[in-house]
DNA sequence: ATTCATAAGCGTTATAATGACATTAAGTAA
DNA sequence: TTACTTAATGTCATTATAACGCTTATGAAT
């Protein structure tokens, strides 16, 4: 089995990825604890990542290695980026776990970089292969990361903000309806800064992408907030237009 | 010789650059001509790329392999993307030449790509290794490449582009000393579309990252044009910042 | 000398987008 | 009835935008 599984692994090319959770407050990133062959598991939270197969491209790999050791899937994953200083995965701490799982555990290898912006409670963890736990952790809990996982998620958040400033987000990651609020909370969440919220709404509603709905909130102690929905062509075209200049 | 570099040679990985040329009127890309071992030049153009050493990070590869195929170097490079489908260089008429110069030609290749925009008479090309020539091919008449190189390039342009928009380019591209109208050529050129000439110079100048110079133009039969430089120091900090929208 | 051709360079106007800011409205709870 | 909480709205001054036409400085041609 282990042969079998190393005959056609790749031992220089990986993938990492980088999901970012909303939970309707802030983000989070899903990170898993490392189990290895000696079923010791590793504490530090690691990114979900590993070497790809030759038979998939890079963007299978990534769905499948997150599949393998998250549970999740049918998950749009977007390439932000390839790491691959040779040292990477060299630091003397990282060693341990690279001899117990990996074939080759001194080959060079270059990363490329996924990520994506989930709605946590859509998706259930069920970590596996050598994850041994998987959780959603606070990003702004996370202080640093084995490898260069530090980096490279440095690096999506940079990668998710300028592409969430030319391009709507927020299918999927928002209740089929929500309220203006709860999407701005996602852009605040995403930004990690107040947004007016006038200002907001006027840009957000000006973008042409929302169906206000007849429906409000119900059985809230305050001034019940109406539902919108994305417009699913609108907000398709827009996504496929891009470029609007979302700056608060 | 060819051992000691093959033992280092990463079978894996490789780079591909996307060198654009600036001529003061349209977009050129650096293309090379392979030769394989056998001396017999391959005439498909292609983009300066090949498999990275095992003791480089990327950046360095990249800056590496452009300079032993074409003689450039000291230009400063941006990742841009990786490329892995398991096909990309499993194309028929892609084979002989893999057979000649790689030492395990079935491998399967994941390629980083990195671009460039430079003005191409900053350099002088000087093509060596397998690459028998180095020339600069106008953007427009580029109809395929070799491999996956086409759409390695169609990439490239996009990112080229979308980060024209949020940062100001020229420096590098244009004399110390400039026209307006010189750097609205550019600007033309990089998005291959006519600029209103007024709204042009309003949002430069707005900017504030030009120095109005007191030396014109001299000997043109027309109104002579100032020239202009760019201030450094508030072109810089200008870049840092990142994000201005530029649409035309 | 005069005219011509050429590109440079300036300016206005109507419209749209922006940021900053304060009050009222609609519901539940007590 | 009042208190509490969040939703929702509007204005204004400023800035950015797109579209557009005319004048100017020069060398070349006559």
């Amino acid at each position: 089995m282990k042969n079998k599984i190393n005959k056609s692994l790749n031992p220089n090319i990986s993938v990492d990825c980088v999901i970012f959770g909303f939970d309707g407050k802030e983000l989070h990133v899903l990170l898993i604890d490392r189990e290895d062959e000696l079923k010791n598991v590793v504490s530090a939270h690691a990114l979900p990542g590993n070497l790809i197969y030759d038979h998939e491209n890079l963007n299978m790999a990534a769905e499948r290695v997150l599949k393998e050791l998250t549970g999740l899937s049918n998950i749009y994953l977007e390439q932000f980026g390839a790491f691959g200083e040779p040292n990477r995965i060299k630091k003397k701490e990282d060693q341990p776990w690279l001899k117990a799982v990996r074939s080759n555990p001194n080959a060079r290898v270059v990363t490329v970089g996924y990520y994506s912006l989930i709605r946590m409670s859509d998706y259930e963890l069920n970590p596996s292969s050598f994850a041994k736990y998987a959780s959603w952790i606070p990003l702004k809990d996370i202080i640093n990361l084995p490898f260069d996982h530090f980096e490279i998620l440095n690096n999506s958040i940079d990668y998710l903000r300028s592409n969430t400033k030319i391009r709507p987000v927020g299918y999927n990651l928002l209740p089929k309806k929500f309220t203006l609020n709860e999407m701005q909370k996602l852009y605040e969440a995403i930004f990690n800064k107040k947004i007016d919220n006038r200002n907001f709404r006027r840009k957000i509603i000006n973008l042409d992408i929302l169906d206000k709905l007849e429906e409000k909130q119900e059985g809230v102690a305050h001034k019940p907030a109406n539902y919108y929905q994305f417009n699913v062509e609108k907000y398709e075209s827009h996504i496929e237009k891009g470029f609007f200049k979302f700056e608060f």
